[in-house]
DNA sequence: GAGTTTGAAACT
DNA sequence: CAGTTTCAAACTC
């Protein structure tokens, strides 16, 4: 039998589709049709496309690509806990494995996200660990992990045997693991019983396993009703939702439950799931608020809960001061996958600093919403650990094989230059923003940017990067960051390197993924003290009528001086990496 | 934690 | 296909 998703022998895949039309051969020529009207067909479950991945955005379906995940090695993995939460594109095949969850490694158990993202990819996509969820895409996982410290669903059916679509195990088409179920047949010694179930349920419906949320039609992408103005809500529900008292403003309705908008197919009643409805808006901005909260609960908290990097998963005692606050609020939507794009996204987006009428925005039920490095990461901060890091990548580079220094660093000029063209574009937009700008109290940009200039040994393009010139976004960074490793890594480069240096090619890469990531891994480290440093600072300032005067001032020194601190660690980076000997760890 | 509400799935 | 029942998650207290 096929095996696109090289599952290794012996791993139970409970192809539910495959199982049954294999029985029923008659119903071929309904896989072979479905199979051009639809994405994935036949219906494979398991292993279905979820990405596991940390603190990602919920994905429009044109960046559904970049969610394929880089593994790094053990030894790095180990080394740099953090360094698993980075998302990092385009990245060489060789290093992509595929494996079914109940074998993910340690690591990516240890660190499951409450935030997956259901993907919608092809079938023979190269991902990792992917799964797709079939009734439940707001599963985050199915029970086939053996992960405990999973903040999965675990189901606690008693009376279907977990072998009806009640059960989310089930109808997400993996097994019960670890659930609190009862009686429970969803597991591999009752699989006869469970195929049976499996053939009883595709019998039924032969979409049964398919997944609920479809992608929004090209010519529906025209009509009002799909456009959606705050970005992840795509898609709809392909059987539509039949909710009746819930306003599909719940989580009873699936169309709500997977943040999306109700649609045509929906047969609801008193529906306000809705786009332009206003208190669809209202728990929309109060599950931000939320996020934001469980969010700096996990950055106030990240050694008592055992969270290694800002974006580790949500803990269940966060997750349920979140539903606490939730609830208390009136409404009652969960964290969802879409929201954590935007709080993760807001701790880049640059708003008016401190002083400015806008500093806080407060919203019109009340809830003020703040990211806590608001103040404190700019966008010239990002670009400027871009440049750090491209300066750590190089000096790797430089240390291991000096013979590719020059055509990498073409290469890499070349990219800067890119790069350069790509801000001359936006400096309409940025010299514009710029008069907008304040002093920078708070901003990590406290080194002047000519100073790294100044440490850079040739004449860089990238200079442009910098003062007077507003920076591309994070996601053109990133997009460059991945240029130039595809730029490391393309057949021209390595034809002009000599054979004997190709063999130390993945010593080179190791060396500098360690570099970068470990600047990386000190650079959010810092930037996570920075964050804490600066609630502390509001919540003083908040509370200043409950305390001395002094108290408040000596916090908004400390945070001060923290910042500056931060800024004077960017500095022993940059020169650490000029330094003749060699690259020495920015030693925070 | 128990009880209630809700809507999908299953059944008739 | 419509109505009813079953079921488990979501929600409330």
């Amino acid at each position: 039998m096929d095996n696109p998703l090289n599952l290794p022998p012996g791993s139970v895949r409970p192809n539910f589709g495959s199982a049954f039309y294999a029985r029923k051969p008659g119903s071929a020529p309904t896989a072979a049709s479905l199979s051009h009207a639809l994405p994935l067909w036949p219906p494979v479950p398991w292993p279905t496309l979820m990405v596991r991945k940390h603190h990602m955005p919920f994905p429009t379906q044109p960046a559904a690509k970049k969610l394929q995940v880089r593994r790094l090695s053990p030894v790095l993995s180990q080394d740099l806990p953090l360094l698993e939460a980075l998302q990092v594109a385009e990245l060489p095949p060789p290093r992509v494995q595929l494996r079914p969850l109940q074998q993910a490694p340690p690591v990516l158990k240890q660190s499951l996200p409450k935030t997956e993202v259901p993907v919608v990819l092809p079938m023979r996509a190269t991902s990792v660990d992917v799964r797709w969820n079939a009734r439940y895409p707001w599963n985050e996982t199915s029970c086939e992990s053996t992960d405990r410290t999973s903040t999965r669903k675990q189901c606690k059916c008693k009376n279907s045997k977990c072998l009806k679509k009640y059960c989310e195990c089930f109808a997400s088409g993996g097994y019960c693991n670890d659930c609190n179920c009862k009686n429970c047949y969803n597991n591999v010694g009752h699989e006869a019983a469970r195929q049976d179930a499996i053939d009883a349920a595709m019998e039924r419906n032969p979409m049964a396993f398919m997944p609920k949320i479809g992608n929004i039609p090209p010519h529906a992408a025209q009509n009002r009703e799909f456009k959606v103005a705050e970005g992840p809500l795509v898609g709809k529900h392909m059987k539509g939702c039949h909710c009746k008292r819930s306003e599909c403003l719940k989580r009873y309705c699936e169309c709500f439950r997977s943040n999306i908008l109700c649609s045509e197919n929906c047969k609801c009643m008193d529906c306000k799931n809705y786009e332009s409805n206003e208190d669809r808006k209202a728990i929309r901005r109060i599950t931000r608020h939320q996020q934001h909260l469980v969010y700096a609960h996990h950055m106030q908290n990240p050694a008592a809960m055992g969270i290694t990097g800002p974006y580790a998963a949500l803990s269940p005692a966060a997750e349920k001061l979140s539903n606490l606050a939730v609830a208390s609020s009136g409404r009652d939507q969960l964290i969802s996958n879409n929201d954590s794009s935007q709080v993760t996204s807001s701790l880049l987006t640059p708003v008016p600093r401190e002083g400015t009428k806008s500093a806080v925005k407060v919203e019109p039920h009340g809830v003020t919403y703040r990211p806590l490095l608001a103040d404190v990461v700019q966008i010239e901060n990002v670009n400027e650990l871009c440049k750090v890091l491209l300066l750590v990548s190089r000096q790797a580079a430089g240390a291991s094989i000096g013979v590719k220094e020059n055509t990498n660093g073409r290469k890499l000029d070349r990219a800067d230059s890119c790069l350069s063209s790509i801000n001359h574009e936006t400096e309409a937009v940025e010299k514009q923003r710029d008069e907008q700008a304040c002093s920078t109290e708070n901003s990590l940009t406290a080194v002047p940017v000519s100073e790294v200039r100044s440490g850079t040994p040739r004449s860089d393009p990238s200079d442009t990067w910098k003062y007077g010139r507003r920076p591309v976004s994070p996601e053109t960074q990133k997009l460059m960051c991945n240029e130039q490793d595809r730029l490391f890594l393309t057949p021209s480069v390595a034809a002009v390197i000599p054979s004997a240096t190709k063999q130390r090619l993945p010593d080179t890469y190791k060396e500098q993924e360690k570099r970068i990531l470990k600047t990386l891994h000190d650079y959010l480290g810092e930037l996570v003290n920075c964050g804490r440093l600066h609630e502390e600072k509001i919540s003083s300032m908040s509370s200043k009528f409950f305390h001395e005067r002094t108290s408040v001032g000596s916090s908004c020194g400390s945070s001060i001086s923290r910042v500056a601190e931060v800024a004077r660690v960017g500095q022993t980076i940059r020169q650490a990496l000029h330094s003749p000997a060699s690259v020495k760890s920015p030693g925070l």
